[in-house]
DNA sequence: TCCTATCACTTGCTAATTGCAAGTGACCAG
DNA sequence: CTGGTCACTTGCAATTAGCAAGTGATAGGA
């Protein structure tokens, strides 16, 4: 995570969200993590196809922002695999807004999953 | 706005959401405009300091996709400002989440004005 | 033992985007 | 005729994105 007196744009809560999370990529990873991904090849397999080295990138961003956390899930050979944060959990509700606000207004697209309407940030935890 | 068959990378909401206003920029524009801002250099003169080049790319995006209006509010010169379409005001509840998120997660940063989460979509319109 | 496969990345390289600084065009006021 | 305002545009260097291919650690099978 940065470290404290972190220098944003202004002091503005928006921009500073804006600076963590503004990108195309960033919050598909945790769309993904909120529907129960956590690896690698998970995040990789998504229908929008994110590059490989772009999603390298945006995990280590993450990470340092505090909003997932990486985790060896076996040792031999040595592997992770990546979890919401309760910073990253509270992104639910952001999602879900977004999500709906893109199905009324993009046509063609998808309604948000129910699961995922349904899902609270606390659910997506530990206990999967 | 985008003609109809539009092809996003899925079909998603999120990611085509992320498509139109996935970037550093857009969202904070729309913040000044649900702020009651509506020309070019008050968006330039936001605290956040957007290069000028930037803006104009950014405002003609919004327009493409239907989020802003251009109209113009004198002749000569012929100049323009910016409105919340219908799409562009439903935006409101995203950014009060977010920026609801941030100021719990990101020390240092304001709380979302009074005034910015009291406000509704429809208040965003043409009566200001 | 050697071969193949899996998973999680990294590297190289080109193309596109960003951001800074400066410039432009239309007009008005003195 | 000069200077100023507003809303952009342009040029250019620097950063970032994205594609394709490669790497390293290990397991499993012939």
């Amino acid at each position: 995570m940065k470290s404290l007196a972190q220098n944003y744009r202004s002091q503005c809560p928006l921009s500073a969200a804006l600076e963590m999370i503004g990108d195309k990529w960033s919050l598909l990873i945790v769309r993904d993590m909120c529907m129960g991904k956590s690896r690698y090849g998970d995040f990789q397999n998504s229908p929008e196809g994110i590059p490989s080295n772009i999603l390298a990138n945006r995990l280590r961003q993450l990470e340092e922002n505090g909003i997932i956390k990486k985790q060896p899930y076996q040792t031999n050979p040595p592997r992770y695999e990546y979890l919401l944060s309760p910073k990253g959990a509270d992104l639910l509700p952001v999602l879900q807004q977004l999500g709906l606000w893109a199905h009324r207004y993009v046509p063609g697209s998808m309604p948000p999953p129910d699961d995922f309407m349904a899902a609270k940030p606390e659910e997506l935890l530990a206990g999967k």
